[in-house]
DNA sequence: ATCACCATGTAAGCTGTTACATGATTAA
DNA sequence: TTAATCATGTAACAGCTTACATGGTGAT
């Protein structure tokens, strides 16, 4: 199985959704974490079926298209269930801003500090956003989710990008301070 | 050019080397944002070579085929030097361990921190590997070095790592935390 | 009218991983 | 003698991105 469709069964393991509804899903919040264009999802979706890990019914929709609509069957929950737990692989790490960064020495260093400048204004909006979000759970479901609740991952997860945006954030701005440290040698 | 061009420019900007030589940095520390095997290693120095970013030239090594020993070409430090304060696309999130924490509220609740916990040590383990490292980078350079010196940047990458990892482990530990709260309800 | 959104699929192409292929030197 | 390290390549495959394809509904 792949790692997508474990990805799609934890979204199906919540509530019936189309593949539709599940693109927009697999671009936030799960996007945060594990991103999937709707040419992934629909063929995806096909081979869970096929293996009886979700179960589709076709709903006439008021467009041209009939709407699919599936829902995790008992033995696709076993199989999220049991994945869930299994150690996970170290992530490939691909991240072009440190790469950058590695190389920043010989680049022309007010140049180098528009570019961490731009940085730093993406972790403030992606910042917003999760903060934007977690408000919303927590509304929603009127305080913190226990570790039960099929909303927990999403506050879990959330909590870990507001961590790491300021972890970033906290570095990049160090960063620039050694650029303007130098700058004024 | 293609991303792992400029990783292998960036590399080739401090030193000449051999693609057996930049395989093994491309494991690490270059390893540590972006990692390539010795399979996409080789093509792509032959394409760089190709378009004048680098020349190589041959060293009969001791073993039984010829070294090709690589250095950047004037092209490739200005094609590198541009690149290097542009701005960086959006990583694309590809994250296992989350993607898991998100459906961890089915899991069996001793199972899950059992997961956690081993991630927890790959964390102490990759911690321990920047702070070597970064103790041998202060150690071989006498101090920190300055913004223009060649090992700034894996100096300035190492110091994030390592505040990655704080992040990274502190939120685990959170996590697990949240488990047990629950268990002794 | 034009745009955004709903809705589902296929195909081509690029990137990256794993496996195939070869073989010398040196240390345990 | 067995394994690790040095050393360089090609090929098959898997995964993901971008483009192609179609078309209705509702808002501006």
């Amino acid at each position: 199985m792949s790692t997508l469709g474990y990805a799609l069964l934890g979204l199906l393991a919540r509530e019936p959704l189309t593949g539709y509804q599940l693109t927009g899903l697999m671009r936030a919040p799960m996007g945060y974490f594990w991103t999937a264009s709707h040419s992934q999802v629909y063929p995806e979706l096909a081979r869970l079926q096929e293996r009886a890990l979700v179960a589709g019914e076709v709903v006439p929709g008021p467009g041209p298209r009939d709407n699919k609509r599936y829902r995790i069957t008992e033995t696709g929950r076993h199989a999220l269930r049991d994945w869930v737990v299994t150690p996970a692989p170290e992530p490939t790490a691909r991240d072009e801003f440190l790469l950058r960064v590695y190389s920043l020495w010989l680049a022309d260093p007010d140049a180098a500090a528009a570019m961490i400048e731009g940085r730093i204004e993406a972790h403030l909006a992606t910042r917003a956003d999760y903060r934007r979000s977690e408000k919303a759970i927590l509304a929603r479901h009127g305080g913190e989710p226990a570790s039960d609740h099929p909303d927990f991952g999403a506050w879990a997860t959330l909590r870990r990008g507001l961590s790491y945006e300021r972890h970033a954030l906290a570095w990049c701005r160090w960063l620039l301070d050694r650029l303007r440290a130098q700058a004024r040698r």
